[in-house]
DNA sequence: ATGAAAGCGCTAACAC
DNA sequence: GTGTTAGCGCTTTCAT
């Protein structure tokens, strides 16, 4: 490995020089830092990180937890978040954080304070108030994205006005027997997004002076498969049948679709459905959907890292604060004014 | 931040015993362990990576190179990857590898060479021969999945067995017009699997005496979209109508389904279809496949690298070879026997 | 604008 | 088994 001395040689000039050359704090001379780069660039040099991060304190390196690394979403969002990364130089260490207690601790306990990160971003992560002790205790900046938390910088969109948003759509086509997937029980305890989806629903039904019926709602995991088989109950069940359904996400509203299908109905014509994210097979199944962006969410997550880098100080650290992101009704195939016996 | 010496003086000895103690290298008596134990625990000592890799010349951290974190696929071989780094104290420093020249080139001649990471992983990605050559320069351990490369240690399925498997199993139900959805020529040009696939698909008929129809191949590019507009020209054509398809990858065989029942025919009554890799959503829509495990994959090529960490030496370098993964048909409800008129 | 020199926090010989 | 000490390869005062 060749190292600073090296190219300090080469260039006739002190490693201190050729620090400040290729790094671009402090000044050199035009000249000087000509010769530098050549020598750099002649010997195939590259800073040492470890050695760098030792004096420095910097290390160019950003932690970036995530809960299900599989799913599409998460994965999407970092995809963003790590290609905006790059583009500035910074690398990405990634932390998967499951349910086992064991890892979880390990992650905020000891990874996260090995002096290896220069920040953090948390996507869709449920933290628990510990944890987010833990990591303001490490005097670095965090972001998280999605479930907004009061301690925490934070980017999400706004979830309510989301499900508002869709089922909306749907009561302005004319529905008036709107059904809704969303959380089951147990995923709602530390995820706070299904339950806002879930308010942003009923307030929108409301505000049209419709009433909640308990009835039109069903449970589900956020899989296709989960959403299949609460559309089938919801479509399926004697007694009031919705003409549209609003899934809280756009793998349940697949699911949907496919169950209204297999039931025999028509979508749009027999059946609207609606989702919310922006799924890359939205387009295919013609899913009227809001989008979220996610990747977009990824990007903006990563760019607020980066400011928080440049100016966050001591004095002024990255303020807790929430940043709407934006959100888009894509209308397409999957939704449609109710068949005319069905409405009014 | 605490460190060392504050272990060493509550502790009452060196800081050399502390960091001995802690790492496990170097004999310390189990008494003076758990006093240094204590010692850190009380004080919430974390040893801090860029000091002891600057040290030590170890960092634990793999660097592990994707091509689309977003597909499935690839981001269920890297949470394979992480759990079983993770569950071994390893981080993972994330490098996505685009199609980009400048990105991709700032990876292999900066970003690994930062002396950041023990190893690299590469995941299912087309490398050049620069850039082969620029990560064995690097004198650290390289475990390649997929797109087996000889001068790589490289984990791959048996890419023509599989396919072999797959259409042996229509073949073996009775089909005798089976059609291929495969890739298309641009992405065969440095991803070799499509072409293997193809290559067993051949190999199986003409095992079974049967000839290779041309109008039985159908390119798509290895999405669920793809599969179902190959599946439609396929199935829509008048002339030879398979009784079969084997798709490269199991998107491509969820579209066919979706295709098959647009078009009004019953799968498998009228239409068996069978796909590759194990797809979460396989079991939802009952498709039949040759499952490859690829977050088992990514588990393997994990462990490879612990070994490679453990024993490999200058010496005895990682071993440029092939190890073959398992595979496995999964025979669900999408495949059966073809129908009468159809049959012999 | 540049150089000298003192660390950054740890590990690894080497000595005892 | 444990302590002493010399780095690891940079960055950053502080001089000049």
């Amino acid at each position: 490995m060749v190292s600073i001395d090296e190219v300090a040689r080469l260039a006739g000039v002190s490693t201190a020089t050729v620090s400040r050359a290729l790094s671009g704090r402090g000044r050199v001379s035009d000249a000087t830092r000509a010769r530098v780069e050549a020598a750099a660039d002649s010997l195939g040099y590259v800073v040492s990180a470890p050695a760098s991060s030792l004096a420095s304190g910097r290390t160019r390196n950003i932690g970036v937890l995530v809960p299900f690394l599989e799913r599409w979403f998460f994965s999407t969002v970092l995809a963003g978040t790590s290609a905006e990364l790059m583009r500035h130089g910074y690398d990405i260490t990634l932390y998967s954080v499951t349910e086992d207690p064991e890892l979880r601790r390990s992650v905020f306990d000891t990874l996260l304070r090995r002096q290896r990160v220069d920040g953090i971003i948390a996507v869709s992560i449920a933290l628990g108030d510990a944890e987010i002790d833990r990591m303001l205790a490490l005097d670095m900046p965090v972001i998280a994205i999605g479930g907004p938390d009061p301690r925490l910088r934070t980017l999400t969109v706004d979830d309510v006005a989301v499900a508002r948003l869709a089922t909306e759509h749907l009561l302005a086509l004319g529905h008036r027997d709107i059904a809704h997937i969303g959380a089951s029980p147990e995923f709602d305890l530390d995820f706070h997004i299904p339950t806002q989806r879930r308010q942003g629903f009923e307030q929108a039904l409301e505000r049209a002076g419709l009433e909640v019926r308990p009835a039109l709602f069903e449970p589900a995991d956020f899989t296709v498969e989960g959403g299949f088989r609460a559309a089938k109950q919801l479509l399926g069940r004697p007694g009031e049948r919705p003409t549209a359904i609003f899934a809280a996400s756009d793998e349940m509203a697949i699911g949907a679709i496919l169950a209204a299908r297999e039931l025999g109905y028509r979508v749009p014509a027999d059946v609207s459905i609606v989702g919310v994210d922006g799924h890359e097979l939205g387009e295919f199944f013609r899913l009227t959907t809001v989008d979220q962006f996610p990747a977009a969410q990824g990007e903006r997550a990563a760019d607020a890292m980066l400011d928080a880098l440049q100016g966050g100080t001591v004095e002024r650290p990255v303020a807790p604060a929430v940043d709407r992101l934006p959100f888009e009704l894509v209308v397409r195939g999957s939704t449609a004014r109710p068949a005319a016996d069905a409405a009014e």
